[in-house]
DNA sequence: CGGGCCCTTGAATTCTCTCAAACAATGTGG
DNA sequence: CCACATTGTTTGAGAGAATTCAAGGGCCCG
């Protein structure tokens, strides 16, 4: 994958910030939006396919994802990859990195992604003088171990079948939740090698497996992604119900 | 598995906690003593095979160990279990239920176990007044994160022998970092079926993968737990290094 | 002393992986 | 504009890993 260097893009003003008006997601007090929009020190964009933040970066910057799809993820020596989850308009992404000092995983863009870049250093101030949204930190941090769980859950003891079905179900709740719909059915950007890595499965079983969903008509599988035609049915499959969307805060 | 009720235990004064005095814990202000001794509004005893937090509850409370091992996991409806992680002394747990106010998971106790309970009513005094400790929290939730995509990784990635190496690495390095070994062996408080349920393989295949194990004498399987002879053997099977020991902070 | 939990082992079956090959779509360089 | 490389998807076949089924022994507790 060739990596060009980040574009040049206008930075988005938290006044007119597109998450914000999104139903899923809280408001800012008055003057929440004021330091918010003092904390956030720049817009960075970056193509499909490139490293955002690489396992071992030192004291990476704090990002919230405003625009386009990517993962996290882990690989081992010998280069066995496993998607840990995955990162769309609102998330919140090195966190750990800011706490520990030290990223214990890497960050790729699937699609042209864009992001808030928030200064480091403010962070204390945050947790000082604006609480509630230190709780909201925390709040994303819990979030995220929630959904773990559930991979983890779902990784160790679902079949083959039940997992992709779980996966496609929840990653359409995601993007439902991320205001990435619009209308018709929704698309997933991710590939089958993408999907194989999250399952911890192969690439040719994970084919398979996707291929009877679709023969089912649950789903229809594209070039570098997938429309979710059926999202009832994944969830049958898998045995899984969504969590109550609830709105849910951001930075 | 039969549940007595909790038994009454006199109350660890904060001042006098066994845990604090670990080199693996960090050191509260005079002022943070202050308020955790106020904000702990008791001391929880439960005996081994206890579900201390079940699934669904609501509103649950904020514990910390303060002695002995249990484990969280989830549970599928038709009885596939996930152990999702270990709880060990020092470690905060309820902060999902506190937080999104439902528990999604369950915890178990493994051997008798005792906590400190804390009054979730002053976790917003807490926010408000104690930046530091906000912080702290913070910092526990995104460990877990960091603990858990680990295990993702190990699960997905992982044959069933580098998995079991992995885990018992991990719960060695866990057990000495809680201050559970007194100059031997390390000797791990689980059965194999919780091995087992945490490597999402079947017992069968746990029990012959252990048997290689102990058989290349590297770890000693006794009746409900094992002992650790060779730890780093076990991550040089694993492919796995620890992170480095810091001083950590909790509640 | 019976029942339950835990560990152990063998055998047959099922699931998943690796290997191999092929095709379509896209992008690149000449 | 075309040859060529690359990425993503698809399929079949054989090999390997892990599961289920079945059974037995040890230990503790009521």
């Amino acid at each position: 994958m060739v990596e060009l260097p980040p574009k040049r893009v206008p930075r988005v003003d938290c006044m007119d910030c597109r998450i914000r008006r999104l139903t899923t997601f809280r408001e800012f007090s008055p003057t929440e939006l004021a330091f918010v929009s003092d904390f956030k020190i720049g817009q960075l964009a970056v193509n499909a396919g490139s490293t955002v933040i690489g396992e071992g970066a030192r004291n990476p910057h704090l990002f919230t994802v405003y625009e386009g799809w990517g993962f996290r993820y882990k690989i081992l020596e010998d280069g066995r990859r496993q998607v840990l989850n995955y990162v769309l308009p609102g998330d919140l992404i090195g966190l750990q990195g800011m706490l520990m000092g030290e990223m214990q995983h890497s960050v790729e863009a699937i699609t042209p992604m864009q992001f808030c870049v928030f200064e480091r250093d403010k962070i204390s101030t945050l947790y000082e003088r604006h609480a509630g949204l230190a709780f909201d930190i925390t709040w994303i941090a819990a979030q995220e171990e929630r959904i773990l769980d559930e991979h983890l859950l779902s990784i160790g003891r679902r079949s083959a079948m039940e997992r992709a079905a779980y996966l496609l179900a929840f990653l359409s709740n995601r993007a439902r939740e991320s205001g990435l719909v619009n209308g018709g059915p929704i698309t997933l950007m991710v590939t089958q090698q993408h999907v194989a890595d999250t399952l911890g499965l192969s690439i040719v079983h994970t084919n398979k497996t996707l291929r009877k969903l679709a023969d089912r008509g649950v789903i229809r599988w594209l070039e570098r992604g997938c429309d979710v035609l059926d999202e009832a049915a994944l969830c049958q499959i898998a045995g899984w119900r969504p969590a109550n969307p609830r709105q849910r805060p951001f930075i």
